[in-house]
DNA sequence: CGATCCCGCCACATT
DNA sequence: AATGTGGCGGGATCG
């Protein structure tokens, strides 16, 4: 071990060191009176009676930790002193001696020495990597402290970390095993497995990876998710876990926290994984107002565990530059591919899943890295038959302390809440971020169309998120169908006559506070549709399934049961939404991925677990009913869904509002020619962050956008994101010049600009939720759109749509009413939002990086500048900008 | 000046 | 009550 150590040792720096011990005394000790904390005291001396305490003195005389050592107070003791003194830095020693203070201060260890991520080397350099499976290694805390020359707390903060990967397991008091690595690829094997399922659709969103997100979102997900935070704490409600009365330290602990930002870097496709956005999602409880000092506590706890990573060689820290600036980021040097490899990218089948039924349904999934397990193996943690046993505590005491209880609690918890929490509160921060910095732009703030405003975004709180309308021709493809004008008055869908949907001319976007549900009914004219679209019947349906999107209330009702979240009572409202959701379950953020969305509905839905990782999915759902299927209403109706929203789709809907039914209208009454109208847009709940739209037939009349003149704003999906979301940009309609007025309801605002700019993430393209299934097409190019142009004659589809479509040929059947069909235009047009921007940016607004926020005129400037910061995004808007639209 | 993050108070848990 | 843990955030340093 001494070689070992002096090894290690050797690099560091002892010089500093020394120094620091004298600086020390300088300040504290004008005297130099060797004044013995009494702390101190105690654990040097310590280390002497312990048996390896002479190895210790030797060790540390011979190497420069020991003069770290004694930095510390404790240090100041004579003996230590004259330790050093042995200790061939010398150098130091002498000026010391000499005591000439600057030189001392000079020398005094620079706090790099002291750093976290040092003083982990040091500690990992006491122990092999690969013990022997025959060797048992314990550490005593107090004893590496003092060797380390550190107090015990900072030992902690490596020990915690070190703990949750499994490199050692508390036995103990004070007493911890070291395991070394072996077990160190299951345990990430794990934590990729279980992040999957929980953060794999936000680092999704936020990575804004593309093919990540088909990707994941092809991915079921089980469960549903409850919600939300908004109501903030109801969810530990939960009987099961009846987290709510315990969780208190624990949640918060550094192992959960280091457990789930290696997820975070496992499950993301870049394996980086930037401070600001792991602090986000790792802050579940916020909800809405992340306040600031908590998300700066949360920062600061992941330096501390990114130190520890950083010297096990697991991630080393980059930069990441975004719109906004360069971000400090990690990025995961680790190990990717797990022998076991239970990843899989797509659909991951029930049975694949490593974890155990079992735990799900009791504990779920997560539990493993929620949680307390981690003093187990990793082996045992992991292993379903005991998933919630163990809190460190209580190895050694009785298991059924509250300590284990509220761990399995949270465990739910976190399975169940909190990645909606994560994301509705990732939303909302940014969304108030943007709100209220002008200068940022947040990708998905939405600037209100002045007339809109209303509706618009303004309430910052609430994230707001624009909406795009499609064309009408994107309703069609929606749709499908023509639609009837089932329910003509969608407030904000702006019909036409049959005949043709007339742009509307000035819309810009809808707003819509994330919370809120709406529907649109959009007349669009069963002609353009077919005619653009090929209508299938069969189309419509699918798609509407692949659309339905369940709304996170939804989903939670389902798994209410276990995850209540405040957004439960949604179920009574909307059948429709139920009904899909139960249906459709799985599908992920369905936009992308039609694969599963239907078929494994249920897998979610296990009562127990249902909590679990539905979330993604549910959140997702866009329900595509139309108005014309009462029957399924019916059915649906056996389902009610309540949605907070509901209120909100009165108002909304009030003008025609489209029935329920209509609504609900599913699969079947894809069928029908109809297309359903409404748009869905989901809040609230802990997703707050996703909704969509959709628009369905509508009826000509109904939703006229009378106000506005926009004629026939059909929108056809409209998806609106939440925050974490946020990448998904969505759909435009083709550029509206005037703005609307608000639409009746005033839910949305009618704008008219369709584009939006989504995208929350910068990089991420926007997506569009088709009618296609799934498409998912780049459409390079596309001009964007340009909101404020007058009318665009291409009237039907927004240009972004059309060509978006085209390209990807939405004209197929399958674009049609398809599952959801996410469209990412990369290049899209979609427009930012920007009030301003829209109205008289015209081209150059077009997309604005999620930053962009601010004011188009800066924007503007940017442009020139376009390739300095440049978001992809921003290029793209260029070059979209050129295109000819 | 923002990014880092050391340091240690002090609340809570365990003994 | 003593001791072990570890959340937390002030404020020092670094870059």
């Amino acid at each position: 071990e001494n070689i070992f150590d002096r090894s290690r040792m050797a690099p560091k720096t002892p010089i500093k060191n020394e120094p620091v011990d004298l600086s020390k005394q300088k300040g504290c000790t004008p005297e130099r009176n060797p004044v013995t904390p009494v702390k101190l005291i105690d654990r040097p001396q310590s280390d002497p009676w312990t048996p390896t305490a002479n190895l210790k003195i030797l060790i540390s005389a011979a190497s420069p930790d020991m003069r770290d050592r004694e930095k510390k107070k404790e240090l100041f003791r004579p003996i230590e002193n004259s330790e050093q003194s042995d200790t061939p830095d010398s150098l130091q020693y002498d000026m010391v001696d000499d005591s000439t203070i600057d030189e001392f201060e000079k020398q005094r260890p620079s706090r790099k020495q002291k750093s976290l991520g040092l003083l982990c080397q040091k500690f990992l350099a006491r122990y092999p990597t690969y013990p022997l499976s025959t060797e048992k290694t314990t550490i005593s805390l107090d004893e590496v402290a003092s060797i380390l020359g550190v107090e015990r707390r900072r030992i902690y903060d490596i020990v915690n970390v070190l703990e949750s990967l499994h490199l050692v397991s508390r036995v103990a008091k004070n007493q911890y095993c070291w395991h070394g690595r072996h077990n160190l690829s299951q345990t990430l094997k794990m934590l990729q497995e279980a992040g999957e399922q929980q953060y794999g659709e936000l680092m999704t969103f936020f990575q804004h990876k593309e093919q990540d997100l088909e990707y994941k979102f092809g991915e079921r997900k089980k469960e549903t998710i409850p919600d939300t935070q908004d109501r903030p704490s109801p969810d530990f409600s939960e009987p099961d876990c009846t987290s709510a009365s315990a969780n208190s330290r624990k949640d918060k602990s550094l192992r959960i926290m280091s457990q789930k930002f290696v997820m975070l870097f496992l499950v993301s496709k870049t394996k980086i994984v930037t401070l600001d956005i792991a602090a986000k999602i790792l802050i579940e409880e916020t909800q809405d107002t992340v306040d600031h000092s908590k998300f700066k506590t949360k920062v600061r706890r992941l330096y501390d565990i990114a130190n520890v990573l950083t010297s096990l060689g697991l991630i080393k820290k980059v930069h990441v530059t975004e719109e906004r600036g360069r971000k400090p980021a990690f990025k995961w040097i680790g190990p990717v591919e797990f022998p076991g490899k239970t990843d899989e990218p797509r659909g991951h089948s029930p049975t694949s899943d490593p974890l155990p039924q079992a735990q799900r349904g009791a504990c779920a999934p997560y539990q493993i890295c929620a949680t307390g397990n981690q003093r187990f193996t990793r082996h045992a943690s992991f292993n379903g038959a005991q998933p919630c046993e163990g809190t460190r505590r209580k190895v050694s005491s009785e298991p059924n302390s509250p300590r284990q209880e509220r761990q399995a609690c949270i465990v739910n918890s976190d399975k169940c809440c909190s990645k909606m929490i994560n994301l509705a509160a990732v939303c909302r921060q940014k969304i108030e971020e943007d709100t209220r910095n002008p200068s940022v732009t947040s990708p998905l703030s939405l600037l209100p169309v002045p007339g809109d405003s209303d509706f618009c975004v303004n309430p910052l709180p609430q994230a707001v998120f624009p909406v795009v309308q499609a064309d009408v021709p994107s309703l069609s493809v929606l749709n499908g169908v023509s639609s009837q004008a089932l329910h003509p008055s969608t407030p904000a869908a702006s019909k036409t006559e049959n005949g043709k949907p007339t742009l509307l001319p000035n819309q810009p976007f809808l707003c819509f506070p994330s919370s809120s549900l709406f529907m649109l009914c959009g007349g669009l004219q069963e002609n353009n549709l077919r005619e653009t679209l090929p209508t299938t019947g069969e189309v419509q349906n699918r798609s509407a399934e692949a659309l339905a999107a369940v709304p996170p209330a939804a989903c939670q009702k389902r798994s209410s049961h276990e995850c209540t979240s405040p957004s439960a009572p949604v179920d009574d409202e909307e059948p429709a939404a139920k009904k899909q959701t139960m249906e459709q379950s799985d599908v992920p953020l369905s936009l992308v991925v039609p694969k599963k969305t239907f078929e494994s509905p249920n897998a979610g839905f296990t009562p127990g677990s249902g909590c679990t990782s539905a979330v993604h999915l549910e959140a997702f759902h866009l329900d595509l009913t139309s108005p014309a299927a009462p029957e399924a209403a019916d059915k649906e109706s056996t389902k009610p869904l309540d949605f907070q929203e509901q209120e909100k789709w009165s108002q909304i809907k009030d003008p025609d509002e489209p029935s329920p039914g209509k609504e609900h209208i599913s699969k079947e009454n894809a069928n029908q020619p109809f297309l359903p109208q409404y748009l869905y847009v989901q809040p609230t709940a802990g997703l707050s962050s996703f909704n969509f739209l959709f628009s369905a037939n509508q009826a000509p009349g109904a939703i006229g956008l009378a106000a506005s003149q926009l004629p026939s704003l059909s929108i056809p999906c409209v998806v609106v994101p939440s925050a974490a979301l946020a990448s998904f940009p969505v759909v435009c309609s083709p550029a509206v010049t005037s703005p609307l007025s608000p639409v009746s309801d005033g839910s949305f605002s009618a704008a008219a600009s369709m584009n939006f700019s989504m995208s929350g993430l910068a990089s991420t393209p926007p997506v569009f939720i088709g009618t296609t299934a799934v498409v998912t097409p780049k459409v390079p190019p596309t001009p964007s759109v340009d909101p404020q142009q007058p009318a665009h004659p291409t009237l039907h589809l927004s240009p972004v749509l059309a060509r978006s479509c085209g390209a990807v040929k939405l004209d197929s059947p399958v674009c049609m009413g398809h599952p959801v069909t996410l469209l990412k235009l990369q290049q899209p047009s979609s427009t930012p939002l920007t009030p301003k921007s829209i109205r008289p940016a015209r081209h150059e607004a077009f997309f604005k990086t999620p930053g962009s926020l601010e004011d188009p005129v800066a924007w503007k400037k940017n442009e020139g500048n376009q390739t300095r910061n440049a978001s992809s995004v921003q290029r793209r808007l260029e070059i979209s900008s050129t295109s000819p639209d």
